[in-house]
DNA sequence: CAAGCAAAGTGACATTTGTCATATGAAAAT
DNA sequence: ATTTTCATATGACAAATGTCACTTTGCTTG
């Protein structure tokens, strides 16, 4: 088996290069150091398997990823990632890579090649159990950069349970009209045209 | 690495046993075929990995690995799916799984196998290409049930878009006051009281 | 054919909603 | 100490909404 390896740093790539041939069954016959590097080293080695850092200077693993998958639909890309990735895996997981896995995570790492060898996509355990939140990861709705008031934040929460004016002043402790104002500047603010759009955008934008 | 599996097909099951110990690395110390077994299996044998068939008669691996996941949360189940089990995957993801192979691929098992014992998660390619869209599954709201007609339903997901009376009234070439009735109607069927509760049920029941 | 039924519509009505101009009191800024 | 700002409030008004009781129209179906 046919492995390329590309990190950041040196020192890793050379571990690990250790670490798989020690088994005999793999051979790293590449490794790099950059986004670029790797997709020059995928075009010329075509290696079974890729493991790719996330981070790296320059290109990001995740662009070199979309680029080598770009010209070879087939790769197959295994990451190494630290943790703090969150954001990036949602992105590598759509984008067709076959996994993810700790750097630490030494002795998983080569029972992990040979089953994306094999077809099939690994992902660690740590990494495993944040995917159904990343799945449905809502990009935070920035209430300040819409000009939106806490106040005015809770008045649309309650809109958007269905509530009536008068439910929610009651709420809030508010007197009916007021509530109507707010509304009134809330839907002005994000160019809106009644409490049902209201409620509409809440579900689309901010809780969606 | 001690293994258990249950098959309710014992030929498969036996097949796998094969396969599996023929690496050497591996012994299958339990064989069982039905849901009830595969508990007993795991709390007498303990195995490292326990690989279970989604669909057995009686009780089903997924009851099964519910039961076992309550009284050994540190289990590792790897299901054996034939494919068509998409409803099945998200639960079993959820509960804790780690993992899902066809049982076609017989050359993917082992290396699977390995990679849960180092505390992994894997799944089948075609299984993985498939979560996306089932993460995010949601459980078909069932209009028939609650006596709500294609039309009805037509103009739910018109308020639920935000337009008004007017607006949805020009859309499906009806009176103004036909959508007012259809609205009507809705709201009783629904037990609700506005549009904008309806506009929250649409995305809370309908969609979420 | 006639009865019946469902889809679409009308008109009247009460309520709710959204807008706007303006007022009040308290806190913050000058 | 005054001005400004902010949150809260009021009242008046038009428009939109929801309800209800009735048509109208066009099939089905007995």
């Amino acid at each position: 088996m046919r492995i390329a390896v590309t990190d950041d740093d040196k020192l890793v790539a050379l571990s690990l290069k250790t670490i798989l041939e020690s088994s005999g069954e793999m051979t790293v016959d590449a490794i790099g150091s950059s986004g670029a590097e790797a997709i020059q080293i995928y075009r010329s080695v075509q290696p079974d398997v890729m493991l790719l850092d996330i981070r790296m200077e320059g290109m990001s693993g995740l662009e070199a990823g979309e680029e080598i998958l770009r010209e070879f639909p087939e790769a197959r890309l295994l990451y190494l990632t630290t943790f703090s990735d969150d954001e990036y895996i949602v992105r590598a997981l759509k984008m067709g890579a076959k996994g993810f896995i700790l750097k630490q995570d030494f002795e998983g790492i080569a029972p992990a090649i040979k089953a994306v060898m094999n077809g099939q996509s690994v992902f660690g355990s740590r990494i495993m159990d944040r995917i159904p939140q990343l799945m449905q990861q809502r990009q935070e709705f920035d209430f300040e950069a819409h000009g939106i008031s806490p106040k005015e934040r809770e008045i649309m929460e309650l809109v958007a349970e269905g509530l009536s004016n008068k439910e929610i002043a009651g709420r809030l402790f508010l007197g009916e009209g007021t509530v109507r104002n707010y509304i009134s500047v809330l839907l002005e603010k994000l160019s809106l045209r009644d409490r049902t759009q209201l409620a509409v955008f809440y579900y689309t934008e901010v809780k969606a």
